[in-house]
DNA sequence: GAAATATGCTGGTATATACCAGTGGAAAAT
DNA sequence: ATTTTCCACTGGTATATACCAGCATATTTC
């Protein structure tokens, strides 16, 4: 059998042109952000493939962080990303202000908590510890960025879930409270988001997501606050300016 | 019609409830690291579903990162995270010397390079200047972590290719150049691997990774080595201890 | 014993179909 | 004009089927 040049395989998969397509769709500008992408339906019709093969494409956008989707809506062009700089020690709330971001904050929850054994391990408190306990959802437009959860020391801080906390909390902290931050450890993963989180987020459960957890200190080094947010993965981009230790 | 008990519409999706058992097989510790997993087929058949419902179950542990697939030979599970600090500056490489780690470096790729618009301003040199450019994967025991690409500045470092780059960059930068990392800005955000990176690291395409960028400067706030990695996802936690700035 | 071959596993791609469950707007009833 | 109802649309879940391509291991052939 000679004929070895018919059926040239047709390397890339369909699923992928589709994908090439929309992607140029996006980042050639013809898309603006936020906008409507075709349907499921619609890019199965559209391409003349079955819905399976166009969800697929359509997936591949969310991974490469291009399209985002929203409920049984439909699926959107994502906006463009946030930079959150973790060694100014800024809260994004200030941070946000300042650069004249439209940043919304939603309370979630907020109540008196007791430390388990890791809290009381980070806050460097006894097991048992009155903290307080408050959930906040960080919005740019009506469109979910994060979502933080952050433990005080309530002996510290009494009464602080009398006030306002869709604001800053380091400014509250260091407004009401004389407490400063001054340094701060910061670990960061990446994560699926629980059903929960999938929910304030706006996104399907499953998803991947990433996970910024912060202890924060006072001038004395002592640890007053620790917090971890959990952010849309697609959105979400953190830097930091960091030095070689001068004592060494 | 007052009949409204019935068809209690069981509401957990059946991939979820798949995705709840192997989940506790694995978090349990019954099944080891590097373990295999059922295939798609085999949990199909034990669970007595379509092969897509078992791979959607097994898809849900790879976001939650509890599981890798390796090309066609299935699905394993993960290793634990490893963290790399940024803030110390130390190359991983030294870093995982330290702990004794069983740390493999793979050459891909080294040459020279000119700079490009971005290279060029993010080194502080003229467009077009010479670099050294080289592409190593990161493994631990055969198994693929990251892939890491820098780009320095020749002049500087003559002859650098000549040496084994299997090794602490850092280290080698230090001790035949004189040149010491002093500080260094890092950029980490969530993104989708490229078909190549996806091939190296051992992981299906549209798969969603972590790059950290970063660039790093000597004791006299001079850019000489941009680099940047990127991660399987799964793998990557990174921690970094920031301080308010003293001068402030 | 070494090299080539065959077989059976794995995931990868793809189609076609079905029904469910939120969402939002248009049409109908008030 | 307002409310309600309905329907068309979205993604979400699920099944059944088919064939392809990489991989490992037996089995055969040399």
């Amino acid at each position: 059998m000679p004929d070895d040049s018919a059926t040239p395989t047709e390397d890339p998969p369909r699923f992928r042109l589709i994908f090439d397509a929309l992607r140029r769709e996006i980042t050639s500008g013809n898309l603006a952000e936020h906008a409507v992408l075709p349907s499921e339906r619609g890019v199965a019709e559209e391409y003349a493939v079955s819905r399976m093969t166009a969800r697929r494409a359509l997936e591949a956008l969310e991974t490469e962080g291009l399209a985002y989707r929203e409920g049984r809506k439909g699926r959107f062009v994502s906006p463009r990303r946030l930079t959150y700089d973790i060694s100014q020690m800024v809260s994004f709330a200030a941070d946000a202000k300042a650069r004249g971001v439209n940043l919304q904050i939603e309370m979630i929850d907020a109540g008196p908590q007791t430390a388990d054994a890791k809290l009381a391990r980070e806050l460097s408190v006894q097991i048992g510890e009155h903290l307080h306990a408050y959930t906040r959802l960080f919005k740019i437009g009506d469109h979910a960025i994060f979502i933080e959860t952050e433990f005080v020391i309530a002996a510290r801080f009494p009464d602080l879930l009398r006030y306002d906390l869709r604001q800053s909390t380091t400014l509250l902290l260091s407004q009401h409270y004389n407490t400063l931050a001054h340094t701060g450890d910061v670990t960061i993963r990446m994560r699926g988001v629980s059903a929960v989180e999938a929910k304030l987020l706006g996104l399907s459960a499953n998803t991947a997501g990433i996970e910024l957890e912060q202890v924060i200190r006072d001038t004395a080094c002592a640890p007053f606050c620790i917090g971890h947010q959990i952010w849309r993965g697609e959105l979400a981009e953190f830097s930091a300016r960091t030095m070689v230790k001068p004592e060494s």
